[in-house]
DNA sequence: ATAGCAGCTTATGTATACATCTTGAATTCA
DNA sequence: TGAATTCAAGATGTATACATAAGCTGCTAT
């Protein structure tokens, strides 16, 4: 199949990244537990120059700590780093909101991200929402957040959201994904996507104070999922990021 | 001396990453250029595998971009691009001041920001300043910038504001010295100063707001200094952060 | 019995050889 | 003359051997 071309095609490099990054993810890998460059080469089956640079690739998306000695550790977050990144994200997107809506952001450009609003709200109408809208919302989602930190036309912006965003507990589609396990789900979904529709309008009406403070609270919605999974302890299975928090949890 | 010990005992691929950094920031390397590992080897003498990590650590430090068919080059900003990073890093030391002033930064962990507060005091009330003590205000204010950030207690937020004024002209002292130039200088150096006493006084005072918004302008205050620097052309070398600035400037 | 030291095991840091792919230049054909 | 193709030179990707440093275990001495 072209899945065996493209996975023979990929680099090890990148190979290894994938595996280590799954087994960090599904928590095979606890945190605060060192990886030695060996036991990589063991489990990615490559050599130790394209898992050391894996190992370095892992360390700066945040998965991974370098240990002062030399090595690497899983890296541990506690519940208030999670709230944190969250924050942040919801302050860097907030940012990149307010740039599009000063920068006048065209309504060439501005064409694909209501669109995909639209196709959001298509999704969100149903009640209840099925488990398969609940996915597809996810993707879409997804979409939509990338939309709007493109709009921003700030490369550098853009990078520092990417970075953020690459912890998986502070991607903006993080948990929501747990909403669906929870009995606010529709009215929580309701919410979110009126604050996709808020900062549409706050953009075209090049209201920036506006559109960066409907993304601040935008965020805080995670924040919100995050606190009610964690207290209801419900379908947590949901959320394999959580495999990085320490002890409490899981 | 104790400068040869220290220099045997860091790690090649540190002694590569400094080398190629300082060619890069001394515009020996310029922007858009193609710095092939070979190349790299000759300029630092050590072996290609630590070269190839000093290469993928100035990448993510921001300096260098990955070609997609594999290899680096000279990354190269625009104005606009390092306008951008000095709002981002003013966003985010924004978030710190709110964060130390919402979660109530202790009387005790405050006394070190104060103390540095007093030592910029004595620098400013000079007049004019001498370049001796604007380079110790540049000390000085960086020492500030970093005690302020770890007022945030919140590890991701610190971790990217480091990442963010890794980018020298993004950092907090990234521009002082080009005041030293102009005519404007101890003006810019009292104002600036005053932001530091006002962000202060609203840690201590609980006002987060006003803590993140003072800390937003006081980054503005950066990109004015660029601004001026650009426009007058004098002392343009006292910023080598300028030779990633793409073709118009220099 | 405990603390400290010695030696060994295993980790990471580094260099280099080999394989594969990209790129550029030259030549040939239309 | 221009464009395309092929070949060569050089680049990056990968594996592995060697050097050095860290950490652990066991023994000895107090």
């Amino acid at each position: 199949m072209s899945e065996r071309d493209s996975e023979r095609s990929i680099s090890q490099t990148v190979r290894a990244q994938l595996a280590l990054r799954d087994m960090i993810l599904s928590g095979q890998l606890r945190p605060g537990e060192r990886i030695s460059e060996l036991q990589a080469v063991e489990i990615t089956s490559v050599s130790r120059t394209p898992v050391r640079l894996a190992l370095v690739r892992l360390e700066d998306e945040g998965l991974l700590q370098a240990i002062p000695s030399g090595g690497f550790m899983v890296k541990a977050f506690t519940e208030r780093d999670i709230l944190d990144s969250i924050e942040l994200r919801g302050t860097l997107e907030g940012l990149a909101a307010r740039f599009a809506a000063e920068r006048g952001a065209s309504a060439r450009s501005l064409e694909p991200l209501k669109e995909c609003l639209a196709d959001l709200d298509q999704l969100v109408r149903q009640d209840p929402v099925s488990v398969e809208a609940f996915s597809a919302y996810v993707t879409m989602n997804a979409r939509f957040h990338a939309l709007l930190t493109e709009l921003s036309a700030s490369p550098p912006l853009i990078r520092q959201i990417d970075r953020v965003s690459a912890l998986p507990f502070a991607s903006p589609s993080g948990f929501v994904m747990a909403q669906s396990a929870l009995p606010e789900a529709h009215q929580i979904l309701l919410i979110g996507q009126d604050h996709h529709r808020i900062v549409v309008d706050a953009i075209e009406n090049r209201e920036g104070g506006r559109a960066e403070a409907i993304m601040r609270e935008h965020a805080r919605l995670a924040a919100r999922n995050l606190r009610l999974a964690l207290r209801n302890r419900t379908h947590l299975d949901l959320l394999p990021a959580l495999a990085l928090l320490q002890s409490p949890a899981q």
